[in-house]
DNA sequence: ATGACTCCCAGTGGGAGA
């Protein structure tokens, strides 16, 4: 089973490229962030066209989450329980057997701005969920854009982003709160390339100078780790032309 | 350099992203 986590920033731009990755990349599942669609736009027919199913969970202009699947999915949530949110960030869907969270981490702006205030009441909702979700699926993924970089090692130069968004100890506490409940990311299971990075800022010539981030991330829960097989950045797309600046992440899970 | 690019909604600029 293969699953894949991309940030597309607007799917209406980059739909072209999501048929045309999806054709060189039959994963089984395929999360998409920052769809940026209401759900009337949502491009279901060419999708279907291509032999994709779809569920979708969108917005005007900003956010939007979709899981595009081979197979029809099962028991879908919207967005986390127990947050009230005007804001499309999360999908929960069952894949032959295999509980999947797409989501849309959110950005948090500056650490002293009431989105990062927002940021750790999603995070903090969303480790509930992740939680309660768990303890019905043993068999969890959770994939997408984190907005967080994990490690100074997921940062090209840490010194400069040290305590900036992305980068405080308090979002990399709350990732490790995630790991602490029972995930473990996949990414780094294997050994990897230094300076391995799932986004670049548009600026500044970043995807040629290789000054990026990881913030694409996804994690297993732990009766997944001995399965999965590979875990890779696809930095293929990053060099399309008008590419979204987030790249696709691939995760290969060994049947049980 | 509060920069640089891209997207969206707007409407000949501004917010947001990361």
């Amino acid at each position: 089973m293969k699953l894949a986590t991309w940030n597309v920033n607007s799917l209406s731009v980059r739909l072209p490229q999501v048929l045309d990755w999806l054709a060189a990349n039959p994963v089984d599942v395929l999360a998409l962030q920052e769809t940026k669609l209401t759900d009337d736009k949502f491009p279901q027919a060419a999708l279907a066209e291509a032999g994709w199913q779809a569920v979708w969970f969108g917005q005007r202009t900003y956010n939007g989450v979709a899981l595009l699947t081979r197979e029809p999915v099962d028991a879908v949530v919207r967005n986390l329980p127990g947050l009230a949110d005007e804001q499309a960030r999360v999908l929960t869907a069952t894949v032959a057997g295999v509980r999947v969270i797409g989501a849309y981490f959110p950005n948090g702006q500056a650490p002293d701005s009431d989105k990062f205030v927002y940021k750790m009441r999603w995070l903090d909702a969303l480790r509930a969920h992740v939680a309660a979700e768990l303890a019905a699926y043993p068999e969890l993924v959770l994939m997408g854009d984190f907005n967080i970089a994990p490690e100074d090692r997921d940062v090209y130069d840490p010194v400069a982003w040290a305590g900036q968004i992305h980068c405080t100890p308090e979002e990399r506490a709350q990732f490790q709160a995630l790991l602490d409940a029972g995930l473990v990311d996949a990414f780094r299971l294997f050994e990897q390339p230094p300076k391995s990075w799932s986004w670049w800022d548009y600026r500044n010539l970043a995807f040629r100078r290789n000054q990026g981030l990881r913030i694409d991330i996804i994690l297993v829960s732990e009766p997944l780790r001995a399965r999965v097989a590979a875990c890779t950045i696809d930095k293929a797309p990053r060099r399309n032309e008008r590419p979204s600046d987030h790249t696709p992440v691939v995760v290969q899970i060994s049947p049980g």
